[in-house]
DNA sequence: AGTCGTTGTCACACAGGCGTCATAAGCGGC
DNA sequence: GCCGCTTATGACGCCTGTGTGACAACGACT
């Protein structure tokens, strides 16, 4: 677990900037600011926030078409999306949220409410920041605890063994390229092998095992957590 | 995978619960509602909803109470939660947060926000239920999960087939010719023969029986996916 | 220095998907 | 019914993608 979880903000009002740098900091976060859209793309590239506050009406590519972009990468698809508005107006919200914003305020705001929001969000999004279990087909992953059980068994994992399945553990049934948990999983995106993945795969599949196979292989696409994988 | 998504609302103000069922209904939820916050527990145990919306001011057990408890117990403890309130008090809301609530909602609100506002909950924590699906003739295909069901049964598909039919899914009862089909699921554009689309056709026709016959030749123009193939 | 566990890579085995073909079956027009 | 054309079917071999075991490099710890 990270000790501490990176937040970006965009947004183009100075003042309202720093009263959200300012609590954020307060609450354990460290906070990145920028006022322009373009600019928010590539900084979500470098940092690789956790979480996204995202003014409705700013500089360069706005608000929603930040949203909209983030979404639809695949390294990105799931960043847990704040959205902040100062139109109050129903239909902006409506939007947002569709387009795949999780939360959207209004201003004006109560930042500590705000932070009360991000917790909650990140308690579904990120539970390895906040939360310390996660759970799927008869696989426990105590992450206070750093540790895994099956049906009650004890698991033992390497480091990025433990990786790999506590992201399969945030998004079950979804099938990531290897591709994908390359860039997820490994932290130094260094020149490491496709293949690589394959043996990670096979390594967490035994020491998963005995049991039910519980990981899909998805020909040409990748691997799912599956209760029935088989 | 479930068709239909189970929501527990616990409102006491008849009009009110009204509504949210009006609207949640047409949301495809299946809505089942309560004023009572100790019927609202006995409940969800009962018919396990993927979702539940709290007023905080209840009969009996009161909102917040029964959010902490949901939160306690460890079958209910990652109930998706979203509370309402008439007052609209920031400590309220930063409380309700905290007590595990992933959403806070001050009366009046507009009803089709909510909507959205449960949408994306449910895309955070059982994505399964709002995940993209294509579906025709008794045929699902989710995307996320690469998976294809005719009638709940599960499907099997190669790659080539899997991308066969998606596309068929994507327009249903339209006729292609094979040379279109070439070039549209065929990525490596190269020198394939047009007769290898018949060969398609037939492995997904077997893959897909048993099963009323829903891929459609139609002489000397192509094929299409109908209902009223045969 | 030595030991252990972890990790990335490789070579090889293997299964399964894929495209092609030959042939049978089907359809429509006469 | 007959003929010509289109489609269905089953079989076959190639080839890509995946599973698997071994190995060497590396770092942490003793």
């Amino acid at each position: 677990m990270r000790a501490t979880k990176r937040l970006l903000v965009v947004e183009d009002d100075r003042p309202i900037a720093d009263l959200l740098k300012h609590h954020f900091s307060g609450a354990g976060f460290t906070v990145t600011t920028t006022s322009n859209g373009d600019e928010a793309l590539i900084l979500i590239d470098e940092i690789k926030p956790d979480l996204l506050i995202l003014d409705w009406m700013i500089e360069g590519t706005s608000g929603i078409e930040v949203c909209r972009r983030i979404r639809r990468s695949r390294s990105t698809d799931t960043l847990p999306i704040i959205m902040l508005t100062a139109r109050g107006e129903e239909d902006d919200r409506i939007r947002g949220l569709e387009t795949g914003a999780d939360d959207f305020v209004s201003k004006p705001f109560s930042p500590k409410e705000l932070v009360a929001r991000a917790h909650a969000l990140l308690r579904r999004s990120a539970p390895s920041l906040v939360a310390e279990k996660l759970s799927y087909g008869g696989i426990e992953l105590d992450i206070a605890a750093h540790r895994v059980r099956r049906d009650g068994r004890a698991i033992s994992l390497g480091p990025t063994e433990y990786r790999l399945l506590q992201h399969f553990l945030r998004f079950p049934e979804r099938v990531f390229s290897r591709q994908q948990l390359l860039d997820l999983i490994w932290p130094h995106n260094e020149e490491v092998e496709l293949r690589t993945v394959d043996v990670l795969i096979r390594r967490l599949r035994v020491a998963l095992s005995p049991g039910e196979e519980i990981i899909r292989t998805v020909r040409s696409e990748g691997y799912s957590l599956d209760e029935t994988a088989h």
